[in-house]
DNA sequence: GTTGAGCGTT
């Protein structure tokens, strides 16, 4: 991007050593228009690293090239990097190597929305717009404010009614509203989730912006971080956003079974136990063999889109046809392989839709299919998954607790180890699965996943 | 102690 040209990355920093003494410091090469130093969110100590941002790109070779002494400690400075650069080590470093604007992508998604951050808590919209409509024909603002507490969170919107305005807007990242900075990019599409084809889901009990695309609401607990490594932003993405998955709530981990296909657990489908699927893509393997591997969740993705917002990591997940396990009986649900990468339907938006909400069951692979039901679509959170023997993903338990015909489960299919899910909030369940929630459970179950039924009517 | 972080309302 534009604005990362003039960007440095600074490692090795004292952790005495301010935004404003990187600063001083770099301002004797040139006009420093920007400077952080990076603090772990908790603990708000420094990490030890930071970045500078010149107005003039230019200067940054000066800067290369000399030693830099901050505080006592020789620091390390190095053109910052993109996400994508981060990960394709080999590189020949010159200026524009990544540029996410205006590339491949063609422009589809964009918006005519800009997304801007660092604002000042005294700003009002009025001085926000006023600034902005220097640039072209604002058409919408937006300041957000906490909902309870009413505070500014420090973020806002504005919007334009041409690219062009856009464009100029974009063309630095930091604007300087009456002295205080504030750094835009473009905003992320909040919607306009390509991929599906427009399933809505309803989001009711969703929290985040996840729920209006349908393909990119998936978190089923409350955290909707996941979404945003979905998020495409426009350019280089190759693919929509598929449906992600932010299984995120941990915990829960089906282990990988004997001669079924493993769950990858809630909270990291593949990144915790299990080890499902690959990181980043797979989807579900056959059914029918053993060991189908489940997608993997995003958590592999890259950490932040923010600024370079390559769409690397999909979450990937794709169901194939979900629907077959739910209950239905005759276990062997030919859940299609689906996600993006793993195999023929390729791409198929895959994505959670219809997941979270529907009623998950999980249907035995031997013969009779059980199902749990999933509940309310609260995947993450609790109750969700009923236990249940014989329960067929029926959507409506939201909560069943107990596994009523475990013995049954157990019988039929062997390979069980365990069954019957227990809600989250430890109601009865006949099984322990508490336990293994807390281990990473290896627990086999033979099951397969049903999703949702939005998932059927995308494959075809 | 070496590559961040923030994304919505009518």
């Amino acid at each position: 991007m534009d604005s990362d040209q003039g960007k440095l990355f600074i490692g090795g920093i004292s952790w005495e050593t301010s935004e404003d003494k990187l600063k001083d410091y770099f301002s004797n090469y040139g006009e420093v228009m920007h400077t952080v130093v990076m603090r772990d969110k908790i603990t708000s100590r420094p990490r030890g690293f930071g970045f500078v941002v010149f107005s003039d790109p230019s200067v940054l070779d000066r800067v290369l090239q000399d030693k830099h002494t901050i505080d006592g400690k020789t620091v390390e400075a190095k053109r910052a990097l993109s996400r994508e650069e981060q990960q394709t080590p080999a590189r020949a470093s010159n200026s524009n190597a990544t540029r996410n604007s205006g590339g491949g992508g063609g422009g589809n998604m964009r918006t005519k929305k800009i997304f801007v951050g660092g604002l000042p808590p005294t700003l009002t919209e009025e001085g926000f717009k006023e600034y902005f409509e220097a640039y072209g024909h604002v058409t919408d603002v937006v300041v957000m404010y906490d909902q309870n507490t009413r505070r500014p969170r420090g973020f806002g919107f504005i919007s334009f009614d041409t690219e062009e305005a856009v464009d100029r807007v974009l063309h630095k990242t930091f604007h300087d509203l009456n002295g205080k900075q504030v750094e835009v990019k473009r905003a992320l599409p909040k919607d306009a989730n390509p991929g599906a084809g427009g399933h809505s889901m309803g989001g009711s009990g969703y929290q985040g912006y996840g729920s209006s695309g349908g393909v990119n609401s998936n978190s089923y607990d409350s955290r909707m971080d996941s979404s945003r490594y979905m998020q495409s932003q426009g350019s280089g993405g190759g693919f929509p956003p598929y449906g992600s998955s932010g299984y995120s709530n941990p915990g829960y981990g089906y282990g990988s079974s004997n001669n079924g296909m493993g769950y990858g657990g809630y909270g990291s489908y593949s990144s915790s136990n299990t080890g499902y699927g690959a990181p980043a893509a797979v989807a579900y393997g056959n059914p029918n063999a053993a060991n189908a591997g489940y997608g993997s969740g995003p958590q592999g993705g890259p950490r932040s889109s923010w600024s370079t917002q390559a769409p690397s990591g999909y979450g990937a997940m794709g169901y194939g046809n979900a629907a077959p396990w739910g209950g239905a009986p005759g276990g062997n649900a030919g859940a299609g392989s689906g996600g993006p990468g793993s195999a023929p339907t390729g791409h198929s938006p895959g994505g959670a839709a219809g997941y979270g909400n529907q009623g998950y069951g999980y249907g035995g692979l031997g013969n009779q299919g059980y199902g749990y039901g999933g509940g309310d679509g609260s995947y993450g959170s609790q109750s969700g998954y009923g236990a249940g023997g014989g329960r067929s993903g029926s959507a409506s338990n939201s909560n069943v607790g107990g596994a009523p015909s475990g013995g049954e489960l157990q019988g039929n299919s062997g390979g069980y180890m365990g069954n019957g899910y227990g809600d989250a909030n430890g109601n009865n369940t006949g099984y322990g699965n508490a336990a293994w929630r807390s281990d990473g459970g290896q627990v086999g179950y033979t099951g397969g996943y049903a999703g949702g039924q939005a998932r059927q009517a995308q494959q075809q």
